[in-house]
DNA sequence: TACTTTAGTGAACGATCGTTCACTTGTCAA
DNA sequence: TTGACAAGTGAACGATCGTTCACTAAAGTA
């Protein structure tokens, strides 16, 4: 690719700006003295498909502000698939409604065994219902606590994902006020 | 609030759009005849702290594109804190380098143990080198692998979480191409 | 009732926007 | 050596930008 650096240079300037900036920032920011050079490297990006022309404005594309997403490692033999690219922002990925998602910090070990340990981050979606099976926000009895929603003989009730753990049956009342979409950790390095 | 709904549809703009609409797109976004009623509107919201002028730009603070970071969820007494909100990106926050970083979907139970399952999507930042403890994406003998790297009196091998699987000694070589730097995990419903 | 505040209209402004055109320079191939 | 092409300069353009000012209508307050 031709204008890699600059792309990036580009790349750089969005994450930090969020916005793309206009040609005359990128004058400098390129270090070039004529809009029109700017004018030409953006059009080729476009035919490229990194930007495309919304409303007279420029927008990114997915490709330009997104991740690849490669092929499988498959077990035993695993491959990196480098061609036919899928291109992803994680936030687009796990979050289908932002205003009404938050996040919550896990605290605790009770859902390990579903893969939810404690320090994670889950991306939460308000909702007064759950299927069972859903891994809930859910105030039992006053405590606000995150389990595994079920319901056996019309009894609905919260639990560990450890089937060891007691379930946790209402006395009084169980309110759901939300559902975990996704699940999100960061590996310290 | 006062003009939340209107916030909510510049925020479902913005995240169809990946940018912010002119004031003049605004006008028959929310309505509006004057551009003036969209100036006075938006000046509010900068002084509630969901956008600022940089470059005489508009431009997002966290507040308006991101999520909120709820307190924890305590084990036996949950609290959900409402006030003292964090705010983040998910992007943000698991990618550090968006250049030089991609997507991987996880393929088989190896990892398990350490909470990666299969069907994840890792983040991998391409590197040649890790540290023993590290989630690396690797080439052992010209085959491609997601293993934990290890390090035994000046040996480096890759190992599962499992420790009842056995380790990979490399015959040839060990080629390192990449550190996991974050597990995301989409959960169906 | 009269007065003030709030919410929005409508016209006008200078500044910046992306775009276009004509031109220069250097490189490579015929 | 010449001609074509690629890469960048520089000036100019109309359109749109955010902003400002003066005004109106409705709602609240004393």
């Amino acid at each position: 690719m031709k204008y890699e650096k600059l792309l990036n240079t580009l790349k750089r300037f969005f994450k930090k700006h969020r916005r793309l900036p206009s040609y005359s920032e990128m004058l400098s920011l390129f270090g070039f003295a004529s809009k029109n050079a700017i004018y030409k490297i953006v059009r080729q990006w476009i035919t490229e498909g990194f930007f495309i022309k919304e409303e007279d404005k420029l927008v990114p594309t997915s490709k330009f502000f997104s991740l690849p997403l490669l092929g499988l490692v498959k077990a035993g033999f695993p491959i990196l698939a480098e061609e036919d690219k899928k291109y992803l922002t994680l936030d687009d990925y796990l979050i289908e409604d932002p205003i009404s998602s938050f996040l919550l910090t896990v605290s605790g070990d009770s859902l390990v065994e579903i893969g939810i340990f404690d320090g994670d981050i889950v991306v939460i979606e308000k909702r007064k219902e759950a299927l069972p099976g859903d891994v809930v926000l859910a105030e039992i009895d006053r405590e606000w606590t995150l389990k595994i929603l079920r319901r056996d003989q019309n009894k609905t009730y919260l639990a560990s994902a450890n089937i060891n753990y007691p379930p946790f049956f209402p006395q009084n009342e169980l309110k759901i006020h939300g559902v975990v979409k996704a699940v999100i950790r960061k590996l310290r390095n």
